[in-house]
DNA sequence: TAGATTGTTAATCGATTAACAATC
DNA sequence: TAGATTGTTAATCGATTAACAATC
């Protein structure tokens, strides 16, 4: 095993979808494979799988392949998903509430221990036990709770100060969903959520203001789509 | 000016962000900038912001930098922003109803324009005046509305599925809220929203199960923080 | 004109892929 | 043993940064 210092953060971001994937494998009863059907199911090259793993140990066997339920195993302990992990959400307008209620988050470590807003109608309410409680607080209820941490759920505008405010409480990690970029000390991981950005990006693709006369009304000929039905 | 057959789609992804600073720099009244305070403002180098503009044109003066007004008008012609796209929902559960009545997509360039909903009583509802309609017309409807814009909402068991579907109806550009790895031909533009991911990667960085003791509860020191007060 | 800052090219850095010896 | 497939190193590709001539 190479020993790094670092690890690529690219590389920590495709492990998720590796986790996902392997329990889907295990849902399905897949006990083995080698890194070229991994690499098919995620979407990545067999070599990049190898690659990546090897940066963390060797968890798969020469002529065989990888036992998944083992793997899976593995990567769930390098991102630290074998415990549940508290969050702080901030922002309780349409999105925020969205957030607090998505049953999407229990089932993956994570769970919504805190609920703070700034709107006097928001705080006091409830969502699944847990109460909304005034924006003020953040920092101090943070820090006694040992939350680390947050996800940011208000306007742009108040973005920056909530992020300052979760940190000086203890926050280390964070999930951003206002539309601002967030200063923050390096010793703090942030990641944004925008859809938003991600529509702008795709109608640069989109050039013509209408789909022309060749746009085939076909099936999509899918060269990738034959190659492994997956999922 | 340098001709490039493709740009990189990293260049793109930042594109966003470049417009959406630039408003804001509009909206407070900011004239002009050079690439290193637009760099500053959008957490990029000056050297990124020249170069990545230079794919495009020459937008800038030099010795004195960049118009705002005009940068913002270039870049949003750029993204194929200076109009408004359909997009066609497809889920209405939980997370497809916050999507359908989050309301930032309409500032900025887009309408869900159709709604398309599997679950019976979810058909027939209405959201700001658009009725749910049943997922099996998709492809039909998609294809007679012309709509590029596709929305995945739906579980990840069936978004393959609706892929291929949107895709069947001229569907060139999808946003994907479903964990799993879509199958799409390369004539088609994808872009994942995944949150729990993104949490998934972030607890890597988060190793001990408490703060330790040394964890300061004095403000984060902020090198970064103290540079730019932006937005 | 002198100072500032662009647009662009070359140098550097980092990430992905290819190749293959090690080995199950 | 022969075949398969890993783990790892070297080669390639791509993206970022540095540097600077052009020019406002």
């Amino acid at each position: 095993m190479m020993k790094h210092d670092v690890i690529p953060d690219v590389v920590i971001r495709r492990l998720p979808v590796y986790v996902r994937t392997l329990r889907q494998m295990l849902a399905e009863q897949v006990t083995s494979a080698s890194s070229e059907e991994l690499g098919l199911r995620v979407g990545v090259s067999a070599a990049q799988i190898r690659r990546d793993l090897s940066y963390f140990g060797r968890f798969g066997t020469q002529g065989k392949g990888y036992d998944i339920q083992q793997l899976e195993l593995a990567v769930t302990r390098i991102l630290h998903l074998d415990r549940q992990w508290d969050a702080a959400l901030v922002g309780f307008g349409h999105l925020g509430q969205a957030i607090a209620q998505y049953h999407g988050f229990e089932q993956n470590s994570f769970r919504i221990s805190t609920i703070f807003a700034r709107n006097p109608d928001h705080v006091g309410q409830q969502v699944n036990g847990v109460v909304v409680l005034d924006a003020p607080a953040i920092t101090d209820v943070v820090r006694e709770m040992g939350v680390r941490i947050g996800i940011i759920a208000v306007p742009a505008s108040a973005a920056q100060d909530v992020a300052d405010q979760l940190i000086a409480g203890g926050v280390r990690a964070i999930l951003n969903y206002a539309p601002v970029i967030l200063r923050l000390p390096d010793n703090v991981w942030m990641r944004e959520i925008d859809p938003t950005g991600a529509l702008q990006s795709l109608t640069y693709y989109l050039s013509a203001d209408r789909p022309t006369g060749k746009t085939p009304h076909t099936r999509a000929s899918g060269r990738i789509l034959d190659e492994a039905a997956g999922e």
